[in-house]
DNA sequence: GCGGAAGCTATCGGATCTGATAGGGGTATG
DNA sequence: CATACCCCTATCAGATCCGATAGCTTCCGC
């Protein structure tokens, strides 16, 4: 099952959080984006740490969570942890969803009847998740949600920031300082404006605004403008919105 | 000072839980690209929900808190939450700093001694922070750290994520399913990959990448390769790592 | 005053992206 | 078996970016 390392204590807090709450079933990912399982210490998928022997489980191994899935689709664009019950959603403010998505999440005979959803994000645009969902019968998740969603989303995020950490390391930090004007470019080119647009908004020459950009890449110890940009976006120098 | 908001409610319950952990100085960051203070629902700076009267307040209130400054990179880079004490940095796992940034954050005779602080990342690539400080002297945030970081955490996150809410609106979600080929291409777009050398990866010819790329934007309502990667990193479609 | 950094501008050619347009083959679903 | 969708390819011209290189002013701290 596991050791007594940090991640399989972390594992089995959040497998006793789902027992208690009768959302015995837990499927952690560390990075949605990539089909490979978790990994804890050992290299051994993390997956093992939890249950997955019951009927209900065999959901969770289909590689069709990754895509296609309204779940999912939650989980990519909503910061706050929610619950899903019978296809209806809810977290702490309310959840606009598009008429396709919600007929999808109603169609879909889920094998997952209710679930606690917490999606995690962490640095380098990482997004993980994880899930605590009920095991055949559903649970009215709402009053578990008001009462308990706020520690779950902690230990998610801690869990999944552990896994990361083992996965790619502990980054060296540095400071890098933009200058005013070099965020000023980063975010117009984060935008989609062209050179040329950018000098005209500034009121600089199409060459400055390239010299501005051609130094903060350096600084970001990025090659081309868009993994400059979205360097800068990671660290919060930009923006995405507006 | 505050109605009975939901805002109100969370900005108290930060404010009191640094109260009784002697860190009664509270400074929170919806959005660190932006300038703008984060407003409430009145449209008043949040900053008015907290006691910004003290001496040691000034300092949040400079502006040079947005840049040059080893806290902020240190919120740049760390998912978990961390303290920092006169200097010296610590979260639950092994925070690795260049020198330089080390020089600085010791040689920066800061009015801040010791503090505990929670960045918190949001959908569209949002980043802020939750910064509890202490007021005057110096309090061994260790302990505090360890027995209440994952609670402070969670609430930071919850309240950032309601400023958020408040300032752009709830979005509307939507299923957008992409093609195997599509998200092929849109990781080797965002590893800053050529057309012609995604095609010589992935063994097709170079229109047909544009072809996909097309669908991509198409689909994730976006215009331009780098709008489209960066809207397919923050969807996590795509890691930006290796 | 001098070094250093920010900020600004310019030129060059080659590599690259972009939009518009026009197909054909394969497979799943009704 | 028709429709839809994925997947693949092609061509064209114009817009855009990129690297290398060179020079200017201004402001700041030592």
């Amino acid at each position: 099952m596991a050791g007594n390392s940090e991640l399989a204590q972390l594992a089995l807090q959040l497998r006793e959080e789902g027992r208690s709450l009768g959302l015995p079933l837990v499927a952690t990912c560390a990075d949605i984006s990539s089909a490979r399982p978790t990994l804890d210490e050992r290299g051994e998928p993390v997956a093992s740490l939890f249950d997955f022997t019951r009927p209900a489980a065999g959901y969770w191994k289909k590689g069709d969570l990754a895509l296609r899935n309204a779940m999912v689709a939650l989980i990519r664009n909503l910061g706050d942890p929610f619950y899903y019950m019978d296809g209806a959603v809810g977290s702490w403010r309310p959840v606009k969803v598009t008429p396709r998505l919600e007929e999808l999440g109603r169609s879909v005979n889920y094998a997952v009847r209710s679930a606690i959803i917490a999606p995690v994000r962490l640095p380098r645009s990482t997004l993980g998740a994880v899930v605590w969902a009920s095991d055949g019968e559903g649970v009215d998740v709402r009053p578990l949600f008001e009462a308990h969603a706020l520690r779950l989303h902690g230990l998610a995020a801690r869990f999944i920031s552990a896994c990361d950490t083992l996965a790619h390391g502990a980054p060296e930090i540095d400071l890098c300082a933009l200058t005013r004007r070099e965020v000023q470019c980063l975010k117009l080119v984060a935008a989609g404006k062209t050179d040329s647009e950018i000098a005209t908004i500034l009121g600089l020459a199409t060459p400055t605004v390239r010299f501005h950009m051609k130094k903060a890449s350096a600084k970001l110890e990025e090659n081309g403008r868009l993994r400059t940009a979205q360097r800068a976006i990671e660290l919060g120098y930009v923006s995405t919105r507006l």
